[in-house]
RNA sequence: GGGAGUUUAGCUCAGCUGGGAGAGCGUCUGCCUUACAAGCAGGAUGUCACAGGUUCGAGCCCUGUAACUCCCACCA
């Protein structure tokens, strides 16, 4: 990064930004060591699913990241962001699966389970370098060096390491359960992973005879086909209706089975007709009943769905064929009572959408109450905290309701379930072993062929990439880690489950924040899917714009937590912004010939360069403050204002005329300042927009070798200088005034005028003279105690502690002049009544504080005084 | 059926512990002022959803209402 001055005309980040961050890479400054003279301040990265590019969502994710980690690091902390992707089980599976069935016509069963994988393997390299790829594009400031996968070598020996370890102590277990099966992925699925849409479906009413009787009774139901199934019907045991039935025999129609009535509490006897088929195998809460009665489970599907023999003639449809080839035979029948319209939640897999079937099965889970409760705790009592405060809600109303975590999977893609069964004499072992021996018989064992869910893995994502369960010196220094940063509709997935299983591996919580945002949707409020195609790619937005617009479009305007929208003018906006400081940079760079980046003695400077550096001090305090408290989006409206408002509207200008005679002691001093208060400004953008900081920064004069390991901006009290800043005020709205009063009379800006200030206060005002002359338009600038030199009917201005005079009687319309005074009057008094109002408020002035009490005291003196300036010039016309 | 969030300028949104309503975009007026027309200067636009309450003082705190959004939920 060569030192220049010539810089580009225009702001065109596509010329800089993979350079920049080429040298980033290559000098190292995104690595961390364990160091201890520094803090570690450390964020692992969510893992991006390999399963096709980033989103406008992983850029937010991203970007906020970076933030942090550029700005700790700057701090002086030793900054690690862990970077990696996720495998996504079922996920990349699914994709894989699709793109063999379209481009190969073939599916996984056709290569077998090897093959598949290595298919799977393939696809991971190819996504999974797509996205690191985007990450740079970004600007991400990963330690690439530290890259991991959640089924590298070291995941996968964690993994193995927390099953068998919960395993042992009785936390993880196999059983026969209720699950949620999804018919197209053909595995089971988690609670998490199972989304509630309301469907319009139907009751249906159906008789079920007594035996060896004409009696029968009516059951209602939303999947008729299930009852191929049932294995009793339950009553409340309190309903009188039923109470002479209890014990009888039902015959169940189409099937001929004989089943019992029973009764249990379960039943509500005022929902539907009192009466309740039982089918162990196909619904939870029948589940429960049936294991209270011993009932015998019968499943009737098949994993795809069709129904399967215990069907009889049934045998071979698909569940919904089949429940309408139910109905009509009931109907046919005589046993069919009534049809009701009826909408319910239905569940659908959270990949591909299809219905879940609750299914028994035979599957592996982790007992949650024992691991939920440290985690309840670890947030109640402040260990770990999350920004906004309010998602805390979501995850105790998570982790207080929580049932067993099925975490087996039907799928090939995935951790290995590290169970190994004796085929001879039913032995099980679970082991961290590639393979087992049977220890009854001595024989080779199988492997479990199912693998985990792939939350599994990511649970463990904050300490199985930090070397755990080695005590590596990276696990040692950087663990617990500092901030996770994620999207609130992850909660329960993976906020969660890191929680849990930190403390109970590692003892410890695994990060001490966790800040949350939104979601990012489109123009019009859409969320961004494929399926509606609204999605918008972040790196054509970063070919055309640059990463930092889109950077800075990302982090502005939103509060944490909320989500927010995108659209090209907020990004043009940015662009505009950078575009902004581009070209205040190149104005300073074109008027510099200083060599150092340094501040002049005191004594040198002016008061344009003290109320500069005082409103930059300012900024170093809000930025700071506002980055400690996750409100990225204030710190960076603060800069964005103070660039563009204080440095460039006012500075920039103010300093001009000095600016002009380089070599004079006035001019240097202006020269230190500009490219001080620009340089250190640039320091304080950098962690939202670090491309094009890197590059101003290096053409400033500077020491050391990046933006990006230099020091961050302290708050220096003795640079704050109130007031001057006080007294740049009062000159600045004379300016805006006298601009304000000549736009109204149409007067061009290139007809300079007269001006003359009558004032008390000549020592606030003598020092405004060259802004009013640059900036006023004015030709010669009289600065004086009274009236006696202002001209009969000159344009007359009132400001605070001020009036000014312009000698242009030509253009004065006395109607409309008094018009106007009449206006302004009327305002003033508006106000000076208002504050009246408050200072006779007797409460107000006993009971609040006395600094907002003087203030309105001052305020009322001001506008009097204004007043009075006014009421005399409208007598005098 | 629970729970959360939102409601502020034409649009999109800020507004930190209560002390005279803000930004960006859009819009209107005037400017090619040699850093920037991706710009400069100036202007207009708000019963801060509604109704109560607390307070000297409420966009902000409390209660209730309405609308929208989201999350959770085994009434067959």
């Amino acid at each position: 990064m060569e030192e220049t001055n010539n810089i580009s005309k225009t702001y065109n980040p596509a010329e800089f930004e993979d350079k920049i961050y080429a040298k980033w890479v290559e000098n190292g400054y995104f690595h961390a060591e364990p160091n201890k003279d520094k803090k570690p301040f450390t964020i692992v990265i969510p893992p991006p699913n390999v399963t096709g590019q980033l989103h406008m969502g992983h850029a937010l994710d991203e970007t906020l990241q970076d933030i942090l980690i550029r700005y700790k690091r700057m701090q002086g902390y030793e900054a690690l962001w862990v970077p990696g992707t996720d495998h996504a089980g079922i996920a990349t599976q699914i994709k894989v699966e699709e793109s063999l069935r379209v481009n190969e016509g073939l599916t996984r069963y056709d290569l077998g389970r090897e093959k598949f994988l290595e298919r799977v393997w393939d696809w991971k390299k190819k996504f999974g370098d797509r996205i690191i790829n985007q990450l740079k594009k970004i600007g991400s400031s990963c330690d690439w060096d530290r890259e991991r996968f959640t089924m590298d070598e070291g995941c996968s020996k964690a993994v193995k390491e927390v099953f068998v370890n919960l395993y042992n102590k009785g936390l993880i277990y196999q059983g026969s359960r209720i699950i949620n099966w999804c018919p197209h992925c053909i595995t089971a699925l988690s609670d998490a992973e199972v989304e509630h849409a309301e469907q319009a479906g139907h009751f249906w009413h159906i008789k079920y005879p007594v035996k060896d009787s004409n009696e029968y009774v009516v059951i209602a139901t939303t999947r008729p086909e299930t009852m191929l199934g049932d294995t009793a019907v339950a009553v409340n045991p309190d309903d009188e209706r039923y109470k002479n039935i209890i014990g009888k025999t039902l015959i169940l129609p189409l099937v001929g089975r004989e089943i019992p009535i029973i009764a249990d509490e379960y039943v509500d006897k005022e929902f539907g007709t009192g009466c309740v088929k039982i089918t162990p195998a196909h619904d939870p809460n029948d589940f429960e009943v049936g294991a209270r009665h011993n009932l015998e489970q019968i499943k009737v599907m098949n994993d795809d769905a069709t129904m399967n023999a215990y069907a009889g003639k049934y045998e071979g449809m698909d569940r919904y064929e089949c429940r309408k080839a139910m109905v009509k035979d009931l109907d046919d029948a005589g046993l069919l009572v009534k049809v009701e319209d009826h909408s319910h939640n239905v569940g659908q897999c959270y990949r591909c959408g299809t219905t879940v079937e609750p299914i028994i099965s035979k599957q592996w889970f982790v007992k949650m109450k024992p691991l939920a409760k440290p985690a309840i705790d670890a947030v109640k009592n402040g260990e770990t905290k999350f920004v906004p405060e309010h998602f805390e809600k979501v995850y105790f109303h998570w982790l207080e309701n929580i049932r067993d975590w099925c975490i087996s999977r039907q799928l090939w893609w995935g951790h290995r379930i590290p169970a190994f069964y004796c085929d001879d004499c039913g032995e099980i072992v679970v082991t961290k072993d590639d393979e087992a021996f049977c220890p009854k018989c001595g024989k080779k064992m199988r492997q479990d062929p199912d693998t985990l869910d792939t939350w599994f893995s990511s649970a463990l994502w904050p300490f199985s990439t930090l070397g755990w369960p080695d005590k590596t010196p990276e696990f040692e220094y950087f663990y617990p880690t500092s901030v996770l940063v994620t999207g609130y509709d992850i909660i329960p997935f993976w906020v969660m489950r890191m929680m849990f299983s930190g403390i109970e591996h590692t003892g410890q919580v695994p990060f001490s924040k966790v800040f949350i945002h939104g979601l990012v949707r489109d123009s019009q409020g859409r969320k961004m899917s494929k399926s509606l195609g609204n999605g918008i790619d972040p790196l054509e937005i970063i070919d055309k714009y640059g990463a930092d617009a889109l950077r800075f479009t990302l982090a502005t305007g939103n509060a944490p937590g909320n989500d927010m929208r995108f659209y090209m003018e907020r990004v043009e906006s940015s662009r505009n912004f950078a575009n902004k400081i581009w070209n205040a940079s190149r104005f300073t760079l074109m008027n510099i010939n200083i060599k150092e980046n340094k501040l002049p003695d005191l004594s040198a400077l002016e008061l344009s360069d003290k109320w500069i550096l005082s409103r930059y001090m300012k900024t170093v305090k809000s930025v700071t403050d506002n980055l400690d408290k996750f409100e990225l989006g204030i710190a960076l409206s603060n800069l964005y204002s103070f660039i563009w408002d204080d440095f460039c509207d006012w500075y920039i200008e103010l300093v001009k005329t000095r600016l002009f005679d380089k070599e004079s002691e006035s001019g240097v001093a202006a020269q230190y300042v500009l490219t001080y208060v620009l340089s250190n400004t640039m320091k304080l953008l950098h962690p939202f927009m670090p491309f094009i900081t890197e590059e101003i920064w290096q053409h400033l004069p500077h020491t050391g070798e990046s933006i990006m390991i230099s020091p961050w901006p302290q708050y220096d009290e003795s640079l704050v200088f109130s007031s001057e800043e006080e007294q740049m005020q009062l000159i600045m709205d004379a300016i805006s005034a006298v601009r304000n009063r000549r736009l109204e009379m149409n007067v061009p800006p290139s007809k300079k005028a007269q001006m003359i200030l009558v004032t008390k206060r000549l020592d606030i005002f003598n020092a405004g003279v060259p802004f009013f002359e640059k900036l006023a338009s004015a030709s010669a600038v009289t600065v004086t105690q009274n009236k006696d030199s202002v001209p009969d009917g000159a344009v007359n201005i009132v400001v605070a502690e001020a009036e000014i005079f312009l000698p242009m009687s030509e253009l004065v319309d006395r109607d409309k002049e008094i018009e106007r005074l009449t206006a302004e009057k009327k305002k003033l008094e508006a106000e000076i009544k208002r504050v009246e109002g408050k200072l006779s408020n007797k409460g107000f002035v006993d009971k609040a504080p006395k600094n907002i009490v003087d203030e309105e005291r001052a305020k009322g003196e001001k506008y009097q005084a204004m007043l009075d300036k006014v009421l005399e010039t409208l007598s005098a016309l």
